[in-house]
DNA sequence: GCGAGAGATTGATATCTGTCGATGGGATGC
DNA sequence: GCATCCCATCGACAGATATCAATCTCTCGC
């Protein structure tokens, strides 16, 4: 098992194979980037700590921001699966989403 | 350990607690800003499974990219403590940082 | 039905990001 | 020295994103 570096020619370069299927690159991708904002990561944090769903209502007053932007973060983590909502009369509920990928999860577990 | 819901009031919000530092979530999000990229991605996943040190020529010949877009993505990887540089004659062999935090790598681990 | 409140959606705007062409900085080879 | 090659940086630009105000939808209580 030796790792032998390539020879190099002027001009002549090898391309590295792609271990990662583009589809799979594609999924994760989306999962980071809802991730990647310091809310909505927060948001997550929240969630993953907390026994209950939690009503959109607290991260409203939680977080420095307007009602329309809390409730657009949220819009990004429910359309990349990471959670899940009930309404209950006027109020809205957020979870964890139950059936999460467990790569996901795993992922969440390191990040949380 | 009965998930109780909050009783709720008209008006009346309970603002849930922050459980993670301001801090770590900063660190964490410019992590997975730097992984949250297609073309960054499938360059940590090759550089993850290359025993040895890869030229960036080799990036540049691989993705559909102009060389300025891959110098581009390597440096935010770079800047994100994801990767180590090391120049030979006139290349540049790119591997994965050596001393990661241990929750970054197993942030790698678990996506690549 | 009607008013009020919670939350989602829309529209507008400023900022960030990915991309490329052009340029600059070193190292190599003649 | 000088031309060439690799790579980084700069400047510009299009598309994506975060944010807010205004509006819409739905539910509840009267």
């Amino acid at each position: 098992m030796k790792a032998v570096l390539p020879e190099r020619v002027k001009g002549i370069c090898c391309p590295p194979s792609m271990p990662m299927a583009l589809t799979k690159v594609d999924q994760s991708v989306e999962v980071l980037k809802a991730l990647a904002d310091p809310t909505r990561l927060q948001m997550i944090s929240i969630l993953k700590n907390s026994v209950a769903p939690v009503c959109i209502c607290d991260f409203t007053a939680a977080f420095d921001l307007s009602q329309p932007t809390i409730s657009h973060h949220m819009a990004k983590l429910r359309e990349a699966g990471l959670v899940d909502v009930s309404k209950a009369g006027i109020w809205a509920y957020y979870r964890l989403a139950s059936r999460l990928e467990p790569k996901t999860r795993a992922l969440l577990d390191v990040l949380v």
